[in-house]
DNA sequence: CCTACCGATCGGTAGG
DNA sequence: CCTACCGATCGGTAGG
């Protein structure tokens, strides 16, 4: 059973997300949960704690979601396969705080806002990782330009929660993205021998 | 030489990328331009005037690039290769505009809003139809998911904006991208034959 | 959780 | 382009 804290705080989520931080008032969150404004700070402190603790949620989604991705060193190309699943698989299932994880974080008060960019850094470095490891045991092609193909997957990672529609099958999604990253656009015949 | 008029909007098109549209007040808009914040409705009628001129700059931009593509039908790759750098182009030159373009144009008004997103799907429709044609001619491999392809190519860049630095060699980061998505990650030792 | 209120700021206007 | 101002709303607080 969700505390009415909890309530808040997903209620912030979800107007934060559709409205962006600054357009959303506390008379807006206060008509959400059905209460007057000023009943709110009982809740929270401030509309800044309620934004660092979406921005968080997100944080932790995120990175658990990488964290389940199954250690086996013989198949790198599947741990990518799942970390792409994954992500997606969090976009899906909380939109509301991948939203705001992703375009909102900016509006972090400091030191906040630098924890939260060293934080980013921190998943967008385990992705690095993931490709970085499949190259070197031979699973990608040895003239892969790494840096460029972890921007790639990232860029289809964060732009997802624009698109992306909640109770969307995301394991197939993923998969379809997975395919064209592995072995292009481009037809066989066309390729170089 | 830009008049005063202009020079607003492109100081505007700075401050909603930097601040968000509603983080940004009008005060803030007259302390960069060096007047009082009454004197800028001599020069725009709302501030939400200036969000329909920077979204409609964002827009023109990145249909000039698509418009500059040229239309040799016997290289549909290289079409596909001149529009991705094209838009990151236009990021590049132009990014407080492509800013407020991809995050931004949420907080127009009816009827700009709705006018704004068939428009920004007209630009999508565009790549897709890249693509298609190239998959037509035979330029792409014949069982490409070219719905996700596309969605990709677009991930790719629509979330440039977020880290392009102006003086960028978009060209190539754009052809860095597109190597990839040729050919794809893996090495050719692993590729079905 | 409510009522009542705070000073500050919001976008915008009038008149010059 | 300025000064002076409008009503509305902002995030937040006091006291119950």
């Amino acid at each position: 059973m969700a505390t009415r804290r909890e309530e808040l705080v997903s209620v912030a989520a979800r107007l934060f997300a559709e409205r962006g931080y600054h357009g959303t008032s506390m008379a807006d969150l206060a008509e959400a949960m059905g209460v007057q404004k000023g009943s709110l700070y009982s809740l929270t402190g401030s509309k800044q704690e309620l934004l660092v603790l979406v921005t968080r949620e997100g944080a932790v989604a995120f990175h658990g979601a990488l964290d389940a991705v199954p250690e086996d060193d013989e198949a790198p190309l599947e741990r990518i396969r799942r970390a792409l699943r994954g992500h997606l698989a969090v976009v899906a299932a909380q939109v509301d705080a991948a939203t705001v994880f992703t375009r909102e974080w900016r509006f972090l008060e400091e030191p906040e806002r630098t924890a939260f960019r060293a934080e980013r850094r921190r998943y967008e470095e385990r992705w690095g990782d993931l490709l970085r490891e499949a190259a070197e045991r031979g699973a990608l092609r040895s003239d892969l330009d790494v840096p460029a193909a972890v921007l790639l997957v990232l860029s289809a990672a964060n732009w997802a929660y624009t698109w992306i529609r909640p109770g969307a099958d995301t394991d197939a999604l993923a998969d379809r993205f997975f395919v064209i990253l592995l072995d292009g656009v481009r037809g066989y015949a066309t390729r170089p021998a």
